[in-house]
DNA sequence: CAAAAACGGTTGCATTTGCAACAAAGGAGA
DNA sequence: TCTCCTTTGTTGCAAATGCAACCGTTTTTG
């Protein structure tokens, strides 16, 4: 465990905690860890779920299918991030959706119920805890928001477009290796895969974007987005 | 403001807290309200906003403006609903939407910097306000999640559906008067607003809705829907 | 009341998309 | 190395969509 400290350190849940304390929390928590391999799946569509997940290492998806089976990628989650956080405190039962991890990872598991209730007078920690928890799940409501806001991106191309941008920003590199291969790509952007094929393969060819495998590199920048459409 | 405890007593912050508390805390919040006309702004994008929203009356609309001029309603609030509760807790310092009254609207602001802090000790109501606060975000974020998974819908008629379901759904009538009017509606669907007023047209006269208006009926039950598409 | 603005529907047309089927390339395992 | 399976790109085609323009109706406003 001690090898994930300074990741855990790290993370928004844990923020201005010093290392030391985080591996008492951790037992508080009822922490556990759990290793997946590629596909295995965390959660299930209909569990009950009242603990909340970090990401040690590896990729989630967290991913929901419609009745008509087209997939849909919610979020994608590296490691140091949390996900679902915002089931148990809004008091949801049974989980609206699955998760996967989409290679091998290993997953920490901790006690939603233990953090954010007050627990003893030794655990001096828990009300910044609490602070910080709002502060994962009000973070994450404004990533929900750039997501609907890609999402209602009218076409392929721009709907790329910004996710590539999102994605420079983020990362500060040109190059950027996405966490999907084109499928994934597709469900993540709700758009057909070989549409999606067909628009990069333009785009491509018009050399606005260049890339090999998942490996992709954006030569426009975003003020010359004027240009692109 | 007596007049607007029985609406807040069932507004979500105030959850589990009497009404004759939520008086004396409204003082503690630093509460006010303010009156907006139809189409008045709230707050413009790039404000700078240290308070949460409630509707007390009328609409409000979160809506933020693409580089193109392209205008995407994100979120739509009514009566007891809180609204920007997200900004201050996630750090946010300029907000990057805009929010508007739809029509005549009565707000009442609160401090978000008293919501989260625990003032003095006469105040013994604010850890439960701080519960309360935690779960409307969660909440929130589970409504974002649906509007994500509308938006992900491949065609015009799958969102208005998918629309029409969970507003029948969430009010529980048959006949459900939307709070937009057509240009409003393409803007959160984030579609045409010619393309969607045909797509209507046609499923009027294929008779699964009928409509005057903002008035929307749907002959269709979510279970009919493989008979839908 | 009259003019102006807002609203909602319609239509033609070019483009984009979804869908299905297939082909090429790459990797994993026997 | 050879085979099988996964991944990615391509293509034809019908259908859906965005866009722009226009028109009739309703609502607002001076």
């Amino acid at each position: 465990m001690e090898k994930y400290l300074p990741l855990l350190k790290k993370t928004a849940l844990f923020e201005e905690l010093r290392e030391e304390d985080i591996g008492s929390m951790l037992k508080c928590l009822n922490a556990y860890q759990k290793e997946y391999k590629e596909g295995g799946m965390i959660w299930g569509e209909g569990e009950t779920v009242g603990s909340v997940g970090i990401v040690l290492e590896g990729r989630v998806q967290v991913v929901r299918e419609d009745v008509h089976g087209s997939r849909i990628i919610l979020t994608e989650w590296g490691p140091g991030n949390l996900f679902a956080e915002a089931f148990a405190p809004a008091g949801i039962k049974e989980i609206p959706v699955s998760v996967f991890a989409s290679v091998k990872s290993r997953i920490l598991f901790l006690d939603f119920g233990r953090i954010i209730t007050q627990c003893s007078a030794h655990c001096v920690f828990h009300s910044q805890l609490i602070r910080n928890m709002m502060r994962v799940i009000a973070r994450k409501n404004l990533i929900l928001n750039q997501r609907i806001e890609l999402l209602g991106k009218r076409s392929i191309r721009e709907k790329l477009l910004s996710y590539f941008w999102a994605e420079q920003k983020s990362s500060k590199r040109t190059r950027i290796a996405l966490p999907f291969n084109r499928n994934e790509l597709a469900d993540y952007l709700c758009v057909d895969r070989s549409a999606m094929s067909r628009v990069l393969g333009q785009m491509r060819r018009e050399g606005i974007v260049s890339f090999k495998k998942n490996v992709f590199e954006l030569h426009l920048k975003e003020a010359d987005s004027g240009t692109a459409f």
